[in-house]
DNA sequence: TTGTACGCGTTATCAT
DNA sequence: ATGATAACGCGTACAA
């Protein structure tokens, strides 16, 4: 059966192509796609001005077939509503780019049995690379993730996590504790005596790291720890943890650590609503460092995290053969700023 | 040349789970994807559990091959990092999760030059919908972007654009100019006679609208509007242009109404860097109603617009095959908060 | 250098 | 109901 050439309702193919500029399909296969170009230039410029006339485009799923190999890189992110996930995107989709690799997404709303299914789904697209930002436990729950993820890795694909990962698995280092116990130190100096902590569940490692270190650099030279309380990685989470904690009784010139920026937004939201002031009164620190923590006010002082950079590093560190797994952790550096002036 | 049926790097294949339950490659394509279901049960378990035991996955690149159609929907925005484009993803995602499709994201960082190239690569993946989040202008420089859309749909995608679109082109609407009224009418009675508009430059139709609109709830009974300057959509140009402004004369008691939430943030941050005091000195408003609005002190006032759902849509239109091009805009409500206080 | 022919993993048509 | 077998669009030995 012969078809017509002209677009009917599909794409133009290869072999409208090579029809077209009159050379076999494996000639213009080379010139358009081949990496080893060994044509003759009479041809090339036939089989690029019949390509561009007929608006060819490469079929990337026939490709991925054909050479068992395909251009996608899926990230997994909790929430890609949250500037977290929004800015180390970014970060993701201009490695990408420049390697010339297609990112689709996948939300695991903070679901660990979400995640591993989706982990499951993902593997229909045979991507190349799989980076996981949804933050992981090393809990029970992360129940079935691991073989799902050798599975993944035995297909051929590189798997990439975020903070602590298991043996075998490549991973993007951030100083977490390292951050958390300068953030703390600079606490001390600025007179702070009195902390509390709002952190994840036990389990999470970000934030059992986080907060190791902080605990280690407040206390490190007589500062005080008055509490540890969990909770989770949300703004609301943050808000109602710290609205609990100041039903109780909470001293002016305490500190409130929140494990995360969007966590400690919560809680300053809480400290105003429950008719006390940030900063003079109560102070507020988190990590992270997203712009909102910039912009809102007082300005939130933080521990920054280079979170674009570490999405950048999480895309190479998918696709770039020659990775060294010993790369330094990403450096943590406190940022000071109103929400927790210095105490006189 | 026969294959060992051990994993020796590959995923297990549909050939695989078809040789090790001892049927045929037609009969396990149909237990396993197949949506009419005519096969015998005892034949049924033998391929699902030859299957579960494989760890098989369908491979979406050799069905979309076969098939003729793809599984993903490709979704282009400005910067995956902006809070609103963020929100907007997370209603894309929400609804291709549910409809079992796969999102693919593409960054055009502003750039209509960018625009146009990412459409044309895009076309590669044969997605079967295109969501075009990147705002659009209707001057000159969206030369090149229409006929790569007619090429895509020509192809049997199916574009989506959020906001005003040529004819022919499905698009999701937004109430601006409703909402932008409705907001300068709120504020009218709060007192305000005279409002600055920090808009993008012309030609951009949500700025357009958003500034018609605006204007004449502001004017219809006598608010005057001092001074229309223009700026990118960016929380720094945002900033940079109050900047300009202020260094100007600015009597209190005047709103400035920036063309979106990001940019009145910027704003705000200006009027302070200024000296003023936002509020009761200079008030400030925006448009969309992202997260950081309600967090940021004083809370803005903004114009609600149901990001989520404008994505959750979009996605739809994407799919659905009876989708109706008359639907009525989006709602857009006024929310008022602290950087609007009442004048007195 | 160029073309032929086969394979990639899956679907769908057609007999059986 | 089931099983061969021809597509799908492309890459690539291998032959010419």
């Amino acid at each position: 059966m012969t078809r017509t050439p002209s677009s009917s309702r599909s794409a133009a193919t290869l072999h409208d192509v090579a029809r077209e500029a009159g050379v076999s399909l494996a000639t213009a296969s080379r010139v358009l796609n081949g990496s080893t170009r060994k044509v003759a230039d009479s041809y090339r410029v036939k089989v690029e001005a019949a390509a561009a006339q007929l608006g060819y485009t490469a079929n990337l799923s026939a490709q991925a077939t054909a050479r068992g190999t395909s251009a996608v890189v899926a990230l997994l992110v909790a929430d890609i509503a949250d500037p977290y996930f929004g800015q180390l995107a970014s970060g993701v989709a201009r490695g990408a780019d420049e390697a010339g690799l297609v990112v689709t997404i996948a939300i695991t709303e903070r679901d660990p049995q979400r995640e591993v299914s989706l982990v499951r789904a993902l593997r229909g697209q045979r991507p190349r690379g799989l980076i996981l930002a949804a933050s992981r436990t090393t809990g029970p729950d992360a129940v079935g993730l691991d073989p799902e993820l050798e599975a993944f890795q035995s297909m051929g694909g590189q798997v990439v996590m975020l903070g602590p990962a298991p043996a075998g698995i490549r991973s993007i280092a951030v100083d977490n504790a390292g951050g958390a116990r300068a953030l703390a130190t600079r606490l001390r100096d600025l007179g702070y005596d009195e902390a509390i902590i709002i952190g994840a569940r036990e389990g999470i490692q970000t934030s059992d790291d986080r907060i190791d270190g902080f605990t280690r650099g407040f206390t490190a030279d007589g500062g005080r720890i008055r509490d540890v309380v969990r909770c989770g990685f949300t703004r609301d989470a943050g808000y109602d943890a710290a609205e609990t904690l100041l039903a109780g009784e909470v001293p002016t010139g305490t500190v409130i650590f929140g494990i995360s920026d969007v966590v400690a937004i919560g809680v300053m939201s809480a400290v105003r609503d429950a008719g006390r002031e940030v900063g003079t009164d109560i102070a507020v620190a988190g990590f992270d460092d997203i712009a909102t923590g910039r912009d809102i006010r007082p300005g939130l002082t933080t521990a920054h995290v280079p979170l674009d950079e570490l999405g950048y590093r999480a895309l190479h560190a998918t696709i770039d053969d020659d990775w060294d797994p010993a790369q330094p952790a990403l450096p943590v550096e406190p940022v000071v700023r109103g929400s927790t002036p210095p105490r006189g």
